[in-house]
DNA sequence: GGCTAGGAGGTGATCGATCACTTCGCAAGG
DNA sequence: CCTTGCGAAGTGATCGATCACCTCCTAGCC
């Protein structure tokens, strides 16, 4: 509503009014540009007289360094290039916030850039860009397609494939399906025997990681083969899915991949008849701010993501400068619980 | 799962396999360096068999243009800055990616940041990044402080402050708060006369922008004095506005700012036994995925993100090109609409 | 024939920093 | 007294493009 909208400064002013050069301020503090240069990059051997002066003279032509030229030269960019998913319906800009963090950190710039299309189409932007030698690394948070690890012959810059898919849901070391392990083991000390796990787009990697450790943990306690129906994310494939169980011997927890999934398999279990938690106990992914107020309202399983945003940048940053790895461990090592479950109305006790 | 991740190409080749110069693909193709930039730059007063000569020899050495040179020789770095908010809870990922792509199609390359802290902060960082010169442009998608408009006396680079706030809820003319006009319209024509807005967090512009339309349409249709409750954002806040109402002649119409205070309100309409929609009609904004799966479905706003993303980095765009001026105007034409009510079960008739 | 216009391409300077050497000055050691 | 060593600062080359200006050549015209 303010007219603060939409400011443009005079653009003759930004043209007439360079900035100083090395060569001005050394000018001014009476040394050598060579001078100049050591002291903006902190070379220790200076005397405390011509390090005051150099200051000054910085001061007073409020000189910065320009950093196209001194890339020029020392040929290294300063800068990393982001790629992100141009689709995603959901990917929570945290993520982001956590990757600018740590590459600020650690003096890199972040370059974004968004690709529309299949993994291959970003896999062949990814070996552009890392080509293209604009940039030192780039860290993808899209997937690229399987395999693609060892096919990057290319310059200078590194490639970081994070483990992220199209919709932001980490997957792999940094945000594995471990939480369905606690789930399903929780649920089971309800009572629960017969589990069924909705599964998001089995294109994504972690829609594939959370089934994966949901069978796993299902048979490793015993609790016969685990009953998995393929979905898509959506709240419509998991409505489906409800509706194609069995009247008896149903299964009494279900595991949804999303919060929406799980709003669906709630719809579902209504038009059967089925109470929440009574009869069937649900579990979403994602801790949408509205879960808390559906009815029941909704365990689910929160997950950080500037954590996560964190962690993958770090691995970026480690692999640029391997003697700073120290950083990546560090990261590591700052673990609060990436995952944590929200235990709320929508699970219970097994029906008797 | 699988091992693609986390791939580095080996330093070495990428050290010693330094990319072709302009000189090399001269000295190649048998003409000068000038020749190769013009060939470059697409001077077309050139022989056609001199330019294939060229096309070759850079075909040959796979050569590209050395971006950071060439910013350097032209003072143009290409490069514009966009500022993120560091602590968005809420905030697509979608407006980036029409951020982006509108700035991909003029040709510049998107720098992110995100910066913590109050709006006083964000405007001396905005500050800073116009006045280092790295790049040509600021692109604010948070609000900065009140007033700041005229004090942008730097050098090359134009600021543009968009008019988004913290959690990215569009105002302005970008998106208004004009929705809630029709909303109030259509709910009256359905028999309601006695409305409440409970609003977002009023340090937000987008929060001001909704509770002024809805006192304005409010007041123009006659319905009295307009009963607005402040809030923010919370599910808790609009809880308890509810909650504060009296019992006799309550607002049958609250207009919440968001999709979680409609939640709130929902809640508080409970437990004071109302119905909803038959005491009470509720609307909310955002278009959270799970609003379809609240009890009753909840009306809401539907915000077209891209769009909006689009069109700030537009505006940006014409700034810096005001002979490009067009694109902006396109852009601006291009409406399907911003923003789409999506009536549901939460609101309906007034209770007679 | 001579002169001009302009197409096509070449030459050298330049952008603003860093790097690799060189130089200067002073003190310690032989 | 000369040499050596080293701290401190200066000189010139260089990164890879573009810009400004110059040269060459040929066609066209009087």
């Amino acid at each position: 509503m303010a007219n603060e909208s939409s400011t443009d400064t005079s653009t003759d002013t930004a043209t007439d009014r360079r900035r100083a050069t090395i060569w001005e301020v050394a000018k001014a503090a009476g040394v050598s540009h060579q001078t100049v240069s050591r002291y903006l990059r902190n070379d220790a051997k200076m005397r405390p007289e011509t390090v005051a002066r150099v200051r000054q003279a910085v001061e007073e032509l409020d000189y910065r360094p320009n950093l196209t030229a001194r890339s020029m030269r020392t040929r290294r960019s300063g800068r990393v290039a982001v790629l992100l998913p141009a689709v995603a319906t959901y990917g929570p800009p945290q993520i982001l916030s956590g990757v600018m963090e740590v590459a600020h950190e650690h003096g890199y710039t972040v370059e974004a850039f968004s690709v529309e299309g299949t993994p291959a189409d970003r896999f062949e932007r990814v070996r552009e860009l890392a080509d293209s030698g604009q940039v030192e690394g780039v860290l993808a948070l899209a997937p690229l397609p399987p395999g693609s690890g060892g096919r990057f012959p290319e310059r200078a810059a590194i490639v970081v494939s994070a483990d992220y898919d199209d919709k932001f849901r980490g997957v792999g070391e940094l945000a594995d399906g471990s939480p369905v392990e606690d789930l399903v083991v929780r649920l089971a000390e309800l009572g629960h025997r017969r589990f069924l796990h909705v599964t998001g787009a089995l294109d994504y990697a972690s829609a594939r990681g959370r089934r994966d450790v949901f069978v796993a943990t299902v048979e490793r306690l015993g609790l016969g083969p685990a009953q998995v129906i393929e979905s898509d994310w959506s709240a419509e494939g998991a409505h489906a899915a409800v509706l194609s169980l069995p009247e008896k011997d149903h299964p009494t927890a279900v595991i949804a991949a999303s919060d929406v999934g799980a709003a669906g398999v709630v719809l579902g279990a209504r038009e059967r008849g089925w109470t929440i938690p009574g009869d069937l106990s649900v579990t979403g992914w994602d801790n949408n701010q509205l879960g808390a107020y559906l009815e029941p309202t909704l365990t689910t399983v929160n997950v950080d993501h500037r954590k996560l945003g964190r962690a993958a940048m770090a691995r970026l940053v480690a692999t640029l400068q391997p003697e700073t790895a120290a950083a990546r461990e560090a990261e590591a090592a700052s673990d609060g619980p990436l995952n944590t479950i929200i235990w709320r109305g929508s699970t219970g006790p097994a029906p008797s």
